[in-house]
DNA sequence: GTCCCTGCAAACGGTTTGCACCCGG
DNA sequence: CCGGGTGCAAACCGTTTGCAGGGAC
């Protein structure tokens, strides 16, 4: 993992391999604030701007990828490959998804005098546990 | 356009209504705020509560759609149409994509368990007057 | 009369900022 | 020293909510 670090320039300071490890071990997809309670868990010392801070540089240095899903707040995934995501219109889920068949094109590409640099895909429905309690109860 | 609201159940205030009017022929993908403001210097008696009331109201309605964009503030953008959405990471400018070719997928689906209701594919990049910007100040 | 809609103001939640401090080079 | 990184608190911004009217049916 630090070799992303000694690669990007960024100085491997205990908060931000704290961050890049929370993100990476635990649940996908967590929030900055998910991440400040982890973090402040174990250093109660740590402060929410340095969280945003590290979530940021590791963000911008490329080893974690930003994504707004749900309008509310921004998730991190560590998980930098091509990958899309599912959202579950119920409770909130958020599901990695094997990037599609046939996605159409593949960027980095120009398209209309555009440079398009990279594409996200989210997809919205209804999770497999969410719907199977609903025919459940429709039963 | 008074039809979508006598099909929908909705009542067509006059607030809805130019709520609607605007998000229809003003720049697309206009902000709350963006609504807000062209509504209040027409009517200034208009208050913010309302016009995220309609904005929310004509989404569930199905006569606009709101995408996140950029992580800051929703956006709405009055055509239904399946299509795409472009941002611009220089200027923050929002532009429509065409329906690409072989999207891999039609939803609704069921996906490994999931119904997938509607897919949303937002391309990152540099917008054509950025790039030409960008083009001549390297010469 | 009832219910939906409106307007206002205050609250809220996620994020950013200003500033002082500290530590490593 | 200098500069990046940190901690704290306050500000910020988009959005939501509570509540008191008001109009349409």
């Amino acid at each position: 993992m630090a070799v992303g670090f000694r690669r990007s320039g960024l100085r491997a300071t205990p908060q931000r391999l704290a961050v890049m490890e929370y993100v990476a071990h635990h649940p996908v997809h967590a929030t900055a604030d998910q991440v400040y309670r982890a973090i402040n868990r174990r250093d109660p010392r740590a402060s929410r701007a340095t969280v945003y801070n590290c979530l940021h540089a590791l963000v911008k240095a490329g080893l974690l990828r930003q994504v707004m899903l749900d309008g509310q707040a921004a998730r991190f995934d560590a998980n930098i490959g091509q990958h899309h995501h599912f959202v579950c219109g119920r409770c909130g889920a958020v599901e990695d998804i094997a990037p599609m068949k046939a996605p159409g094109f593949v960027a980095p590409a120009i398209l209309d005098g555009r440079y398009v640099a990279d594409y996200e895909v989210i997809l919205h429905g209804v999770c497999e546990s969410c719907r199977a309690r609903e025919q459940r109860r429709n039963k």
